[in-house]
RNA sequence: GCGGGUGUAGCUCAGUGGCUAGAGCAUCUGCUUGCCAUGCAGAAGGUCGUGAGUUCGAAUCUCAUCACCCGCUCCA
């Protein structure tokens, strides 16, 4: 319990440096916030900057069989009937007043039906049934109906046995929108909820000119949008959110080798950036989607509690397979080697952005007595911090500041740096500890001397003599070679 | 969406019907200072979330609305 309340005291602390620092704020803040929309500040793109980056980089530049894409977010409203969005993301809602509880209406009228048969009432559970199909098959009208069968049927809620229900109301997760000025039903267009489908329909248009083979795959960063019915915890679940995926393309019957490889590899990454292994965990789905034969989460201990970062799917042939039905195209792979013919399965992994730049935020952060004083730093790895180091002359004059600017002008070749002579020395170490700047380098009078400055380590707080010729190559080793203590 | 809570300076909060709305930290200026939130002096920053109502008078009471937090559900 007290655990509990220090944890979302952190988290607390998290939301509001954030929010001090410039690293990630509400959106439409003047206007009022607009719900569950957040901006990234100056120090909250760059780091998400370099966490897309590092993905890219391990992703696409370190395996020759991947090839990024970037596709649109508007796509053709067949894609979400093939994908089978439109259904599985469009449901009619109804609440129990008495209990607060949600459930589906279609599925309290099944239960009722299954009742009554179980009751022996054969007779009126037909009715019922009759009844519902057309309901569902009333188009608009749907909900309406649904509430009409429920009220006449006078079902009470499973949980509290009440019967004291709202309207049904019908949630799609899918942001509508309209192609071209006229809002005419024809038009009609969905915000992509998943970057996923920008993959699977580019399969043919990537593989083809890569003269890519099965084994391969493709990769993609981008937006997606969901009307979450609850939209929450800060940046974890927004409406508008960006993912990083791969989906890679295999034979049938490999899957699973493919799979504990991804699985494996996904976690690697996780570590690479820093993230305590303790606080990183798999998490096997009990109840699979449409589309997968096996699931798993890599989930972080956020303040919060463990929660889903990355999803390590293998989603079988579903997605080519639809699309190609739907389509009329032909998706099926011939590999040349086997000389044989088959739609490939494909093995994805899909890692919230957002919750990435979130988790690196929440484990970097943390505070220390330093001499009676509370010093709060965000431990970030060097290569993805937002400022890779800062320049400071000791003071503002007899020539010290135009140094560092040389300095400053020098590294800024290499890295995001950051120049800043106001407030005492200690002030601007904190200010950069909170920041999350692992390098502080101070111009001081030996340097007119033997053009050398002192080197202070965010971490240790320790400080190194370097010569300033060898300043960025000291940054880059240490950067390298960094770990969590 | 439903139930509960919150909304006052950049941040954390005090002020609960009555003078020109405050504190700490942060920010800015000048001097001081010479490597870990230095000291002194000064400045800026608020139509008290927004809108309406009650009242002689509203940050304070009422209603609506927006946003956030905690639970219920789903996911990246």
């Amino acid at each position: 319990m007290t655990s509990d309340r220090t944890m979302s005291e952190l988290f607390d602390k998290i939301v509001s440096l954030c929010k001090q620092r410039g690293i990630i704020f509400q959106s439409s803040e003047i206007y009022g916030g607009l719900s569950a929309t957040y901006d990234y500040g100056p120090l909250g793109v760059e780091l998400k900057r370099n966490v897309k980056e590092h993905w890219w980089q391990s992703m696409v530049y370190q395996n020759d069989d991947i090839e990024g894409v970037d596709a649109a977010i508007l796509m053709h409203p067949k894609t979400w009937e093939a994908s089978g969005h439109t259904e599985a993301f469009n449901d009619p809602l109804i609440d129990d007043k008495a209990s607060g509880n949600r459930y589906r209406a279609d599925e309290l009228i099944e239960d009722y039906i299954r009742d009554l048969r179980s009751d022996g009432e054969e007779e009126q559970a037909a009715d019922v049934h009759e009844r519902l199909v057309e309901a569902l098959n009333a188009g608009d009208d749907m909900p309406e109906a649904l509430h009409a069968i429920i009220m006449e049927e006078e079902i009470p809620a499973p949980d509290s046995g009440a019967f004291d229900w709202t309207d049904v109301r019908q949630f799609n997760l899918m942001f509508e929108t309209h192609m071209g000025p006229l809002k005419e039903e024809g038009s009609r267009l969905f915000l992509r909820p998943e970057t996923a489908q920008g993959i699977f329909v580019n399969f043919r248009n990537v593989q083809e000119p890569t003269r890519q083979h099965v084994p391969f795959g493709i990769a993609q960063i981008g937006k997606a949008f969901r009307n979450e019915i609850v939209a929450r915890q800060f940046v974890f679940r927004m409406r508008e959110f960006e993912q990083m995926e791969m989906q890679y393309f295999v034979k049938p019957g490999t899957q699973d080798e493919h799979f504990e490889r991804w699985k494996a590899d996904r976690m690697e990454w996780h570590r690479s950036l820093g993230i305590d292994p303790d606080n990183l965990r798999y998490h096997e789905h009990e109840q699979l989607s449409h589309y997968a034969d096996q699931a798993f989460d890599i989930q972080y201990n956020f303040p919060i509690g463990w929660k889903e970062l990355e999803g390590i799917h293998s989603r079988t042939d579903f997605d080519l397979q639809r699309h190609a039905e739907y389509s009329g195209k032909n998706l099926t792979y011939y590999d040349p080697f086997e000389q044989e013919k088959y739609i490939p399965y494909v093995v994805e992994t899909s890692v919230g952005l957002d919750r990435t730049v979130l988790m690196l935020l929440c484990d970097a952060y943390y505070e220390e007595e330093v001499r009676g004083d509370t010093r709060s730093v965000l431990r970030f790895h060097p290569e993805i911090a937002p400022i890779r180091a800062a320049i400071f002359p000791l003071v503002k004059k007899e020539g010290l500041p135009e140094i560092a600017h040389d300095i400053e002008a020098d590294l800024r070749k290499h890295f995001n740096v950051k120049y800043d002579e106001r407030g005492s020395m200690g002030k601007r170490y904190r200010r950069m500890d909170e920041a999350g700047t692992p390098f502080c380098i101070t111009v001081d009078f030996d340097t007119k001397e033997d053009n050398t400055v002192t080197v202070r380590d965010r971490d240790s707080m320790e400080q190194d003599r370097v010569a300033i010729d060898q300043l960025a190559t000291y940054i880059f080793d240490k950067s390298r070679n960094w770990t969590l203590e």
